[in-house]
DNA sequence: GACCAGATTGTCT
DNA sequence: GACAATCTGGTCA
């Protein structure tokens, strides 16, 4: 089933590490693409130097301040967008960046949207996933709920569940300079498709 | 209006 | 392991 607002409700750390095994879903006129979350980052609010809301809202970062469940893309180095997920209240700026995917269904098509016929190379980093999944700047602000891109609790998929234990490891973030003292980064243990550096 | 840093990736050595 | 590619918001003049 997929996840609902009481759950992106709760603190981004908590639905950081809950979204480790549940399955990131686009749905494209070309075909469904699924991915199981492998890894993945919190980012608080004022607290928190890391993040995009600590000096507060603006223009770009405004989707980040939304209610619980929306997207929040982030263009970077000016190649590549990021994907997070809002969580908490309304106006609290906090969210969590999804970093890594392994790759369940619509490879095909994921392939070809990456010109990369290596599976491991797909979906192990967080502007990776974005172009293997054909995610794209129109879904800023729209929500995880209602818009075409979804997120499955972990069960919703059984038979493609491969990961049905797994340890969760918790570390600090990375590609940061401040706050990196923080364990606020959350992935599934020996598996292949987390980044790794 | 100029300058800089940044939640990255691909390519080359 | 080093580095270039390329855009956006923030800061300061």
């Amino acid at each position: 089933m997929i996840l609902n607002r009481k759950f992106y409700a709760q603190n981004a750390q908590i639905v950081a590490k809950k979204l480790l095994g549940t399955f990131l879903v686009h749905e494209t006129p070309a075909g469904k693409l699924v991915g199981q979350i492998v890894e993945t980052e919190a980012y608080l609010s004022s607290n928190d130097p890391a993040s995009h809301s600590y000096k507060g809202q603006t223009l770009r970062n405004q989707a980040m301040f939304l209610e619980g469940g929306h997207i929040y893309i982030y263009f970077s180095y000016g190649f590549h967008y990021l994907l997070n997920v809002v969580t908490g209240k309304e106006s609290v700026g906090e969210a969590v960046l999804i970093r890594a995917i392994e790759p369940v269904a619509g490879i095909n098509l994921m392939q070809n949207n990456r010109q990369m016929e290596k599976i491991s190379n797909l979906t192990n980093g967080p502007g990776k996933l974005v172009q293997a999944l054909n995610i794209g700047n129109d879904l800023y602000g729209q929500s995880f709920i209602s818009s075409p891109l979804k997120i499955y609790s972990a069960d919703s998929f059984p038979e493609l569940f491969r990961n049905r234990k797994f340890e969760v490891v918790t570390t600090t973030r990375i590609g940061i300079s401040k706050g990196n003292n923080l364990n606020l980064r959350f992935y599934i243990m020996n598996n292949p498709f987390v980044s790794k550096s």
